[in-house]
DNA sequence: GCCATATTCGAACGAACGTTCGAATTGTAT
DNA sequence: ATACAATTCGAACGTTCGTTCGAATATGGC
């Protein structure tokens, strides 16, 4: 339980903790083919991406790498669990203390906008190669992107409750699912040399979005459109 | 000119015109190889697809199939096109003769949902893939889905002007591709058994997006953000 | 210095890749 | 039936893929 992303290929470590330099050493070796490893499935695509390619990138040998992880898929595992954990974690931390239900919302946003801005290229990575993780893996991925997901719904409904609005799941379903279309498309066109930061954007979205669902018109709920 | 999407590897046809039946046979074919084709990309992704994994859903040998397309590339661009093509060539019909702006974008939304959902895997093919195309094919794939884009933003701006609000160029942009956002998401989440249709989804994303820039609230420009 | 351990590497493995080629087969008009 | 073009195919091409192996090199405690 010592570090969070090293996942040793062999040797559970010697019986003592006397390796914790050699661990250490080990862990930030693995973190710099991450961050390698990142920038190359972000510009090439996780499956168009070969591990010559991260051989090139990240000045190794081909034989080298796999001292640090068994297989490419595993890294990309490595890649989506680490950055998408964080986020979470920190999302945990920001709400801590803040009861308004308006405000929280705000946080959601503004907690995605700032991490997704600042780790572009991980949560494009993530976003993009969202179920090419099968097994084991895959099943851990998508558990934190569930609990996520689940987290946005729970702040939305609050939202509603205080405001004394009636939301049916349906319509709170969709209403996170754009939100989360809004902030995750941002990897296709954000520029941050011309395009706002995360502050200013996370504002303006949040605005359209708080403005976008509880000023929403009274509609029947049957599905009449012209 | 004949036929849109087909574009024979060899002899511009024969002098005469009459080998129409076969043209015709030949395009069928080739619609076929493309609807199968999108399945694919849509179930592994562009890169990840073998030319073989085309042959077994066809059925066709491995070599048949490249009596059809140039390369697996050139197969990515007809469905692109072809895609995106019709997708921009339906909004300008259904936006002839309707002048009033809020109705106009109303209209730009369901006509975007309705498409997408309709052929969900070419357009999950499409927005995933974007810039796996170079040279000739990508630059013509990405002028049409800047057209596209431009046509969002002139509808927006014009609701804007009718409604006398000022909106400068990056709140227009900003919110133009928040919207793509929410409506490009959707092949991630949609599921055609439990969720709603087109027309009830086209009418709540609608409200929620022509509510949100609407009746946003006035903020100063600077991006003073806690 | 020495030893055990951790790290790195060149070289190679079999498999799968996109694509090609010449022959076999089908379809159509005479 | 014959002839000609359109279509389909089996087999193979050279390349690149992910991964492995045993040997070499660096590292740090004695």
């Amino acid at each position: 339980m010592a570090s969070s992303v090293s996942t040793p290929r062999l040797r559970r470590s010697a019986p003592g903790g006397e390796t914790v330099e050699h661990d250490s050493r080990f862990d930030r070796r693995l973190t710099e083919i991450l961050a390698c490893a990142t920038d190359v499935f972000y510009e090439k695509g996780y499956a168009a991406a070969s591990v010559r390619d991260l051989s090139r990138a990240t000045g190794m040998s081909l034989a080298g790498l796999y001292h640090y992880f068994d297989s490419k898929e595993k890294l990309l595992y490595l890649i989506q669990k680490q950055t998408f954990s964080t986020i979470l974690e920190r999302l945990r931390e920001r709400l801590e203390g803040v009861t308004d239900p308006e405000q929280r919302v705000r946080i959601f946003i503004h907690n995605h906008l700032e991490y997704f801005l600042a780790n572009k290229k991980a949560m494009k990575v993530f976003s993009h190669e969202a179920d090419v993780l099968t097994g084991e893996a895959g099943s851990q991925v998508r558990a934190i992107k569930r609990e996520y997901y689940r987290a946005c719904i729970a702040l939305v409904e609050d939202l509603g409750r205080a405001k004394g609005l009636e939301w049916g799941p349906a319509e709170v379903r969709i209403a996170v699912l754009s939100l989360f279309g809004m902030v995750n498309w941002i990897y296709t066109w954000h520029n941050p040399r011309t395009d706002a930061d995360a502050g200013a954007l996370s504002t303006q979205m949040a605005d359209m979005f708080l403005q976008g669902i509880l000023k929403r018109k009274k509609r029947t709920h049957k599905t009449t459109q012209s």
